[in-house]
RNA sequence: GGUGGGUUGGCCGAGAGGCGAGGCAACGGACUGCAAAUCCGUGUACACGGGUUCAAAUCCCGUACCCACCUCCA
């Protein structure tokens, strides 16, 4: 059974066939750090690391890279309606991106490189392209250099577009361009409007870098000019994808094997970058809920099928994601086992996290079927190792020895009132015992009574 | 104008020609003092109109609506 996987340039499912034996090189583009993560962001990060966790599961040797840019328009422009440096935006940014893969269990890229990291290579690169005819530095003196996408009869193989058929950006300036499709290889530095600390040397004068030649440069200095995967958001093929491919292969750089794209989550019918958003930043829905939750809800859905984001429909995978974790309280301590063939079969078809979830809460129900449901719990964690989703995986971190002292407290006094309910129930004074349990209840702890007497647990959906 | 994607039961969400994925909710039953949890059972879903086929949610043609991209975007 192989691992199969969509690949956008061919529109097809295709078997994965890295280009060196039992090794994976992955490139996927991360963000842009210039404002609070949201939920749309993250969904990116999770797919791809689960893309990330079942490649490792399946033996490859995994260099995993995602990139972060640091250096862009809208980062120049957000820092200077804030009041900040650039780069003291940048990296006040960053860090909560940080902290909302933390909290989702996203594991580290081998390397995440930035872009201002690797001026030197993409100078390089942009020398490449015009010694091979494919760039040219701006006539008007503004200290651009463009890709001449007419160089390049390609251009367009990857989204399938011919240049003809494409709109001229309505905004873009003219200025230098021999075609208004050309991209910016290389932005000159605007002296009046734009801070120094944003420029750098470069053959054609201080500037700094256009935004799809990072990633070229940076896939090619950490995978080689040739590597398997290359992800990113749907919204990214066109134009940065196929930017990046033109100017890689135009450099005679074979580039990406296989291109992954997720799909987006939406709110209230449109992206969300253009919607509110408040609501949906990853420290805002963390209030309510659990990352672990947060991450079951991204990951029951196939990474290429769009979204549509409901608090509602996130209330419900939290119950759901409970019933699994319920089963996995009643099992005990079990280490982890080997994954069911349907849910390999599953994975290994284009990541179908779906149809894994629908193999998952088979044994599940198995589990809590069986007399002695270890087996299925061991088959349960494995699953939820790949997925990302165990809860006793120490990434969801220890409890703070805060929560913990909370937890015994709360430990305490609920157990206190079991004792009062269970000598109730001993009397059969039912309304003493149904009366503590509402009581309890409404603190949002829930009551089972098992042969071993009661336990209590929070109860889901909301911290 | 060009290029893609979508519309599935009360809700979420898979599937891509033939046994009704899975979850949530609901209802009935078992268990329980009653609940909860758990288990068993209950659904004649695939935007609309045609067509192909022994057989269509799935293929073809057409229609409607929605979304994304076309140089800021996960």
């Amino acid at each position: 059974m192989t691992f199969r996987l969509y690949d956008t340039a061919t529109r097809e499912v295709r078997d994965f066939v890295p280009l060196e034996e039992g090794k994976a090189g992955v490139y996927v583009c991360g963000l842009t750090v210039q404002s609070e993560p949201h939920v749309g962001h993250v969904r990116s990060g999770v797919d791809f690391d689960v893309l990330q966790r079942w490649l490792r599961h399946l033996g490859y040797d995994v260099t995993f890279i995602r990139n972060v840019t640091d250096i862009d328009d809208k980062i120049l422009m957000k820092s200077a309606d804030q009041g900040l440096r650039w780069y003291e935006l940048v990296a006040r940014m960053k860090r909560q991106l940080d902290q909302a893969y933390d909290a989702l269990n996203v594991a580290p890229p081998t390397y995440e490189p930035a872009a201002t990291g690797h001026v030197p290579e993409m100078i390089v690169l942009i020398q490449e392209l015009i010694a091979k005819g494919h760039a040219y530095a701006a006539e008007d003196g503004s200290g651009d250099v463009y890709f001449d996408v007419r160089s390049w009869p390609q251009y367009g193989e990857l989204t399938h577009q011919r240049i003809d058929d494409m709109e001229a950006a309505e905004d873009a300036d003219p200025r230098g361009k021999r075609d208004p499709r050309d991209f910016a290889l290389w932005k000159g530095w605007k002296k009046e409007s734009e801070p120094e600390t944003a420029a750098w040397p470069s053959p054609w004068g201080p500037g700094r870098p256009g935004w799809h030649i990072e990633c070229s440069a940076m896939a090619g200095k950490y995978l080689g000019p040739a590597f398997d995967i290359h992800g990113g958001g749907v919204d990214l093929r066109f134009p940065h994808h196929e930017n990046e491919q033109a100017q890689s292969r135009a450099a005679g750089r074979p580039f990406a094997s296989y291109w992954m794209h997720n799909a987006w989550i939406t709110t209230a019918g449109e992206k969300m970058s253009k919607s509110l958003g408040n609501s949906l930043t990853i420290p805002a829905v963390l209030q309510k809920y659990r990352g672990i939750e947060l991450r079951y809800y991204l990951v029951a859905a196939h990474y290429r099928s769009h979204v549509e984001f409901s608090f509602e429909a996130l209330d419900e995978a939290a119950v759901g994601f409970r019933r699994i974790e319920s089963f996995l309280e009643r099992a005990g301590t079990v280490e982890p086992g080997e994954l069911p063939e349907a849910f390999v079969a599953a994975m290994n078809d284009d990541l179908g996290t779906p149809a894994a979830l629908a193999v998952l809460f088979d044994v599940v129900r198995a589990g809590n079927r069986a007399d002695d449901p270890t087996p299925q719990a061991a088959q349960v964690l494995a699953m939820l190792d790949v997925l990302g989703l165990n809860p006793a995986d120490p990434a969801w971190g220890p409890a703070s020895s805060d929560d913990q002292r909370l937890t015994d407290a709360v430990d305490v006094l609920v157990r206190g009132l079991l004792e009062q309910r269970t000598r109730a129930r001993a009397d059969k004074d039912f309304a003493t015992a149904d009366a503590i349990r509402d009581q309890i209840k409404a603190a949002g702890i829930a009551i089972t009574d098992t042969p071993d007497g009661p336990t209590w647990s929070l109860e889901a959906g909301t911290k």
